[in-house]
DNA sequence: AGCACGCCGACT
DNA sequence: GTCGGCGTGCTC
């Protein structure tokens, strides 16, 4: 003992901590060899033996306690200035702590691909964003609103310490205009700035926006760079030569120095949410980098997020509202239609009603542009064997198939498995299939029928697969080319068309039914959206919702452009059943291709979570089946635990966690925080 | 996550 | 008798 500390002491043997990007506990310790010692920094990768292979790891720290019988050495050093800096290092281990990662796959998560693998850092190449063409945007002169806005904003950027603010901000309220002031006055601080968008939002109309004002201070991260490019992209933020940031989610591991402000637009999206290890959610992380480094935070949107929204309301987060749209425009008249009445009268379902046809007949007379929206894509959700009932299932999820007619198959939208449709029924051999329920392929040639003189087009997922075709049916719809535009919720988000005069919900229900506390919120901001994409011109906009559930309270207060309404109302049933904002949940899902090990796993696991929980405040749901209880050939149980003790529920977890050792192919995936259970 | 060690079935 | 199946445990 004494001997191996001289030993130490004479030899200046230095041991330090390296995180390992596996999912193992804590970092390393290695031996640090006194030839690399003048290379020894926190934050720089190494390449170290481990097992009978070597792996890059990140230094963390230098001086590990902990005793290890022989440590190894370390066999190269990467680089030589850290490739993250002490702030980013704290909030890995935050993430590996708070999503149940090791701090090593956190950091992984944080760095290009590149850096993963052994490429050195190089001298930060140069880009420039293409002079553009247009002239810089006029400054356009702020409604007494954005003006009241706008002096709180700047006030908290010049404060220069930690603040929250929750942007209320209705479509069309001129948020984008306060965005990029108030990074202005960050940038004249001298500091810089990260602005993230739901990647859908991230198109070229707001790349170009933001180009025209930041030029080549602007760095745009996008999912489509290549490994090489956003390894470029990430070096030049790193060295400085970029202050502004503008990105979807994982752009909030910008490696900026001196942030002044972090802005999240449209804070309810889903995809802020990392759905693979580390499942994050960036508005956590974003307000974590927030704090640690004295920044601002601002979130915008007309519809938050209950959490966010809750946060307002305990003065935790200042509110600035923007309650009127620019140009005293007004907010569509919105009209709720009833297809049960249809049903009555027609005995047969409805897709598009009478009054809609009306309204669409209208709107075509008087060239206005139409949007359709149902959030579904396909062509039927059921094929079903006329003679036998039999409907057409994935064998992989226990999914119906639902019915793509140009492609002419049977798809499985949660693994994508496809094949032709059966001449004859697998059961009876009858050859005859009725093809119920309906996606945007069906409306689209319901509408064709209607309107065969009216020029159509389709955007989901199916028609957006190839490289830059959402641009192009979205530029064809802006140019007036397209009359009418049919789509998924893909068309609700982020693109503002002043010709739109007619927006239509084929169905508001679709939303409404799924097994998940959130459905009624996630209804309301998608109904809500849809609304705000009209009504964004001269013309007024109308909005036609068609709706079996017409006295849902989620369409009722989206017609009248009423979130205070559905908060009180929703926030309200939240209590009631002790769901978040009041409590938080941890969702421990385990799948396997062997249905009975996945369940002994699942329950044995709750043993263990009853065995560690040391309090009443936490609660154990489960485990049950998944909604999608077979999905890709996995079964899937789940396991839930609430509780109002973030701290309590977390200790449970983790030493729950220590018991668990993967077992004949029982995976376990724990979502912290979970945004969707499925 | 890999990768080796280990204990049970069909093979030159 | 061996080759190899994958269940189990460990990696500084």
């Amino acid at each position: 003992m004494l001997e191996s500390l001289m030993l130490e002491q004479e030899e200046k043997i230095r041991l330090v901590d390296v995180a390992i990007p596996l999912p193992i506990q804590d970092p390393y310790t290695y031996h640090f060899p006194s030839r690399l010692a003048d290379r020894l920094q926190i934050g720089v990768r190494v390449r170290v033996p481990f097992q009978n292979r070597t792996i890059i790891g990140y230094v963390v720290g230098n001086n590990s306690r902990r005793e290890v019988k022989k440590p190894k050495a370390i066999f190269e050093v990467l680089d030589s200035e850290p490739v993250l800096s002490e702030h980013l290092l704290r909030l890995a281990k935050w993430i590996g702590e708070y999503y149940f990662s090791s701090w090593g796959e956190a950091i992984s998560n944080m760095i290009p691909k590149f850096l993963r693998v052994k490429e050195p850092l190089e001298k930060p190449t140069q880009n420039e964003n293409a002079a553009i063409e247009k002239p810089a945007p006029v400054a356009l002169r702020l409604t007494e609103e954005q003006e009241h806005a706008f002096s709180v904003l700047r006030k908290r950027v010049e404060e220069n310490h930690f603040s929250e603010i929750f942007l209320f901000g209705v479509t069309g309220g001129g948020k984008s205009e306060l965005y990029i002031r108030t990074i202005k006055e960050t940038l004249k601080q001298g500091k810089t700035a990260i602005c993230l968008v739901p990647e859908i939002a991230l198109t070229e109309q707001l790349r170009l926006f933001f180009i025209q004002h930041f030029h080549d201070t602007l760095e745009v991260l996008h999912s489509k760079l290549s490994d090489k490019e956003r390894s470029e992209a990430w070096q030049r933020i790193r060295s400085g030569q970029k202050q502004v940031i503008l990105g979807a989610r994982s752009a909030i591991f910008a490696p900026v120095s001196n942030l002044g402000l972090i802005i999240m637009d449209e804070e309810q999206e889903n995809s802020y949410k990392q759905d693979q290890t580390p499942r994050y959610h960036a508005r956590e992380v974003a307000r974590w980098r927030a704090r640690d480094l004295g920044a601002v935070f601002v979130m915008g949107t007309a519809t938050p997020t209950l959490e966010t929204m809750h946060r307002v309301s305990n003065g935790e987060v200042e509110l600035l509202t923007l309650s009127k749209r620019i140009d005293g425009r007004s907010m569509p008249e919105v009209k709720i239609i009833d297809l049960k009445q249809d049903l009555e009268i027609t005995k047969r379902l409805t897709i598009i009603s009478s009054r809609l046809e009306k309204a669409i007949e209208q709107a075509l007379a008087a060239k206005g542009g139409i949007l359709l929206m149902l959030n579904r894509r396909g062509f039927s959700t059921q094929i079903r064997c006329l003679k036998c009932g039999e409907v057409l299932f994935c064998p992989h999820c226990a999914v119906a198939l639902t019915f793509h007619q140009e492609e002419q198959e049977a798809l499985c939208h949660y693994c994508n498995h496809h094949l032709p449709i059966p001449k004859l029924c697998n059961r009876c051999q009858n050859p005859l299939f009725k093809f119920s329920g309906i996606g945007t392929e069906k409306v689209e040639s319901e509408i064709g029928r209607l309107f065969p003189k009216a020029r159509i087009a389709r955007l989901d997922t199916d028609t957006t697969r190839k490289r830059g075709s959402h641009e192009r049916i979205l530029s064809k719809f802006r140019s007036q080319e397209i009359d009418i535009l049919i789509g998924t919720q893909m068309i609700a988000k982020g693109f503002d068309f002043a010709h739109v005069t007619l927006v239509g919900i084929v169905n508001a229900d679709t939303g409404l039914l799924l097994p998940d506390f959130r459905s009624a919120e996630r209804s309301f901001q998608l109904l809500t959206q849809m609304a705000g994409r009209t009504g964004r011109g001269k013309e007024k906009g109308t909005v036609l919702i068609q709706t079996y559930s017409p006295h849902h309270y989620s369409i009722q207060f989206a017609a009248k452009h009423d979130y205070t309404g559905f908060f009180s109302e929703e926030i309200e049933k939240r209590k009631n059943l002790q769901y978040p904002p009041f409590t938080k949940l941890i969702n421990i899902i385990f799948r396997g291709k062997k249905e009975q090990s996945v369940h002994e796993q699942a329950h044995q696991f709750r043993k263990w979570l009853e065995a560690a929980k040391e309090h009443q405040n936490v609660e154990l749901m489960g485990p049950a089946p998944l909604p999608l209880y077979r999905l890709r050939g996995h079964f899937r149980w789940h396991l839930m635990l609430r509780s109002s003790n973030t701290d309590l529920m977390h200790a449970a977890v983790r030493k729950a966690l220590e018991q668990f050792k993967r077992k004949t192919g029982v995976y376990l995936a724990i979502d912290v925080d979970p945004l969707v259970i499925l």
